[in-house]
Formats: structure tokens, C-alpha cells, sequence
DNA sequence: TAGATTGTTAATCGATTAACAATC
DNA sequence: TAGATTGTTAATCGATTAACAATC
């Protein structure tokens, strides 16, 4: 997450278009908790109807919506759709973004089929391989395209948000591509850091990454008392050979 | 994330398996940087080094292994191998977790076959659907069974992790199950807020939560001080007939 | 010994939470 | 007016970072 922006020293001059990341990675859940409200034809609601349909308490739900603005009613709650719509525009999914998805493989397929992605906010406007026998194949109504058509797709239909879904090794490469084509925000799945110049936004999903914090604690679970682990060994004295993790973790 | 764990009060009794989240969620980083400079063939680190490999700064670094003990030498690093063990005993994936994936539609589809999930520490046993259309079908090596199938399969097989790739509708539902069943950490794609009781960890894959939070920003780039925005709004009068979003933002 | 680098301390920053005055 | 609920304040908690003493 980079952001070049002139902030001046001094107190933190909130309302400055300044709203925490930690509430700002919150307001995608709340306006699906709006959505769902709206739909079961519910006007208005309470912080803590609200929070309780967000899965996070009300006074965290009721700072979160303070950055926006005063959009309640005192005594009464949130009017649903003004507060969808609110939280919406603060997002930026009242306009439509153009994305392309980078390696048709399995989850780049996925993802190209993946009606969730289809959230009003963002349109598909490509699939992109390199590989030559991926070309041409549709998927759904689109068809994948030649990787070597960036630049005209990014700049044709004003792309800015580009989708990794390539294995590891040409990922960075794929993010300098786009990077270098005008895209300046990217959604990594390939398991790798990638590093981007200033102005870019990254943001990254990673399926192990996911599954080893669960193992963590799901190990401290069933073991409990009975893992006293960490045996507060000497320090090593250049010892290498030690039980083999099995060839190597990670992808 | 729910801990059901015996803390007294008084100042924070480090070294009582209190690893902080952030550290937990960055382990499974240092351990995939480490696996990647071993396969390069590097025996010793700096935390430099390792921070770069990894995306993060050194200070952090340090303070994250210092949680774990001592695995470092002063003046010259850290053994790759020693450490890379360290980490994966300490997260867990030096054993092997069983995995069963519940939802076999695209994404499902995509999990099934995604390699980085084989991601030592493990295994998948069972791909699971509700949809008699699917069971039976070959996807890899393995066959989707019977969702009904699931008790029998967590007890014989000691599932201790699900993956539910379900829609949003029955994902609750299924969530259900799978705790009943005993499966304790549950990773979901679905984009709906599960609950599940304490002693139950659960984490969240979310798409459209991810784009989100990219255009969030993408708007803050384009517009600049061209978007004051938020034209500090009078208090809505009963107003509910505002500019539609379009149908519903969030899947 | 001199140089390098860890492990730890302490300062700072940001996020969460409870509580309540403002106000519908 | 009495009851409900917001928006905000202030306290607390946890995470990040710089700096450096310890030590290889």
C-alpha cells in the first residue's frame, strides 16, 4: 500500500480525506450488510442491527461511519439506502472501474466466471495469457486475449485495477507490464512479493498464507498444555543439519 | 478469530504461547522468503536480507523472530535451514493438516487443482457438493463426494480444517455442519459474514472486499483535489429516493 | 580488536472500545 | 417529555519503528 500524498507535520488534520485503513477495508462489509438489509426491504437500522449484520460492534460501526460524515438519524438509526448509497460513493462503486485478469489458469478462469467479481463497481474488460493455446478460448462471453495486448487494452478502455493470477515465476514481471501500461492498482494472487513503485496500491491473497495462520492456531488448540514447544535450545553452532521440513514450504 | 484461553490480568506475560496476530500473520511471509533463498542456495541471512526477501523492513522482522526465541547470531544472520524449521514447527506445517474443501463450483474447481495450496503442511482430503450432478466427477486425483458424506470423513480422517467455496446462500448452513462435524478453523471464500462458536477460528477470502478497497483508493488518485466530495449534506429528511447504486453492491 | 548484526527497549503511532453528552 | 440512539471523547490496547547495548 503506497500512497504519495503531501501531508504537513503536525496534529493528525483528519478530514483531510483521511480515513483509517482499518475502517476503510470495513466499508466494502457494511455495504453488503446494507445491501442485504435493503433487499430484505428493511429501511432503517440501528448501529447495532447494522453492526450485528457486519459482524463487528456497534461502536466500532458507529467511529467507522463518523469519518464519512453524520449520516444517522439520533434516536432513530440509518436510513438504508441513503447510507448504502453514501458508503458506495465514498468506495467509488458508484462508477464502474475497467479490470483485466493476468493468467488464465485455474483461479484466473474462476475468477473470470466468479459473478461476485461481477459486484456492481468493476467490469471485466479482458482476459490476458501469453500462452498461445490459451488464446482465443472463451469463457462465458469473453474471450482470452494475447497477454501482448496490454498496453491497448489499458489505455483503449482505461484500465486501472489489473488482477494477477499468473503462477509465481512471471508474476513481477506481469506487474511491471501493468505498472508500465498506466495500471496503478493491482490485486495479487500469485504467491510472491511484489514490489511497485510509489502511486501503485497493491493488495495480495494468498491461499497458504491463509491456511498456515489457521494451522497456527488450530495447533494450539488441540496440543494445549500438552505443547509446553520452543524447548529453549542453545544457540545453534552452525549445525545445518537439522530434520528436514520435507523440501521446501511455500509455493 | 476466537481464542477461548485463561488470561490473568496484570502487565502482558509474554512467552505464554503469545505470539501477536500480526507476528502469526507474517510467518508463513518469512518462512516462504527463507524456502526461496535456501532454493537459491543462500545458508545465511541477515534479517536486511530476510526483510527485503519478505517486503518488510528489518526492525519488524527482528522483533516478529524475537518472539520466537533466539535463532539468530549477532554479527552474522540467521541459518536459513534452522530458521526456515523454526518457523514451520512454530506455525505448524512441520505435521500435516487435513483439509477438505466444501463447494466444488469454479473457485472449488480452481482449489482443487491450485498446487500452491498442496503447499506442504496440507493434504486435501476430500472435495465435497451437495449437487448430485457433481458427485462422482474426477477432478484430479481426487473425486467430489457427497457433502452428506462430511461427518464420516472429518472423524476417519481428523479434518481439522474446511474450505467452504460455497455461494453465499448456504454457507452458514454448511459452516454449521462442518463445526458440528468438529472441524475447528474454517477458511471462507463466501461473501457472507459466518458465525461460529468460540474455540472455532475463521478466516475470510473476499473478492469484491479487495477490489473495493483497491478503487477506494484508485478514486483518491484519479480526482485529487479535484473531488472535495462529501458536500456536507443537510441531515436526511425521510429522503430514501436517491440516486440508485444500480441493484445491489456485494454479491 | 574492529566490524557486523542481533535482540530488546522505549517512543510513537494507529485501532479499538466504553461511556456519555447531544439530540432526535 | 421520556426513550432511543447517534456522534464523539478519552482511555486502552496493540503494532510499528528507531535506536542501541549486547555480543558474535
Amino acid at each position: 500500500m503506497t500512497r504519495a500524498s503531501s501531508r504537513r507535520p503536525g496534529p493528525p488534520t483528519r478530514t483531510e480525506r483521511g480515513i483509517p485503513e482499518a475502517t476503510v477495508a470495513r466499508l466494502p462489509v457494511y455495504l453488503r450488510a446494507l445491501t442485504a438489509l435493503s433487499d430484505n426491504g428493511i429501511a432503517t437500522a440501528s448501529s447495532e442491527d447494522l453492526a450485528t449484520a457486519a459482524g463487528v460492534n456497534s461502536a466500532k460501526l458507529r467511529k467507522d461511519l463518523s469519518y464519512l460524515g453524520s449520516y444517522g438519524t439520533r434516536g432513530v438509526g440509518y436510513d438504508v439506502e441513503y447510507l448504502r448509497y453514501q458508503i458506495a460513493r465514498e468506495i467509488g462503486v458508484t462508477q464502474d472501474w475497467a479490470v483485466v485478469i493476468v493468467g488464465i489458469g485455474n483461479l484466473g478462469h474462476a475468477l473470470a466466471n466468479y459473478s461476485g467479481f461481477g459486484t456492481r463497481g468493476f467490469r471485466i474488460v479482458a482476459l490476458l495469457d501469453a500462452d498461445p493455446d490459451l488464446v482465443g478460448e472463451r469463457i462465458g462471453d469473453m474471450e482470452v486475449r494475447d497477454f501482448a495486448q496490454l498496453e491497448e487494452i489499458v489505455e483503449t478502455d482505461r484500465v486501472s485495477i489489473g488482477v494477477i493470477t499468473t503462477p509465481a515465476g512471471p508474476a513481477q514481471e506481469v506487474c511491471d507490464r501493468l505498472v508500465a501500461a498506466g495500471v496503478t492498482s493491482i490485486l495479487n494472487f500469485a504467491p510472491v512479493v511484489l514490489s511497485v513503485p510509489d502511486g501503485v496500491d497493491i493488495r495480495k491473497v494468498d491461499l497458504s498464507i491463509e491456511l498456515q495462520i489457521l494451522a497456527y492456531h488450530e495447533q494450539r488448540k488441540s496440543g494445549e498444555a500438552a505443547l509446553p514447544q520452543v524447548p529453549e535450545l542453545p544457540a545453534m553452532n552452525g549445525l545445518t543439519d537439522l530434520p528436514s521440513v520435507g523440501g521446501g514450504v511455500g509455493a
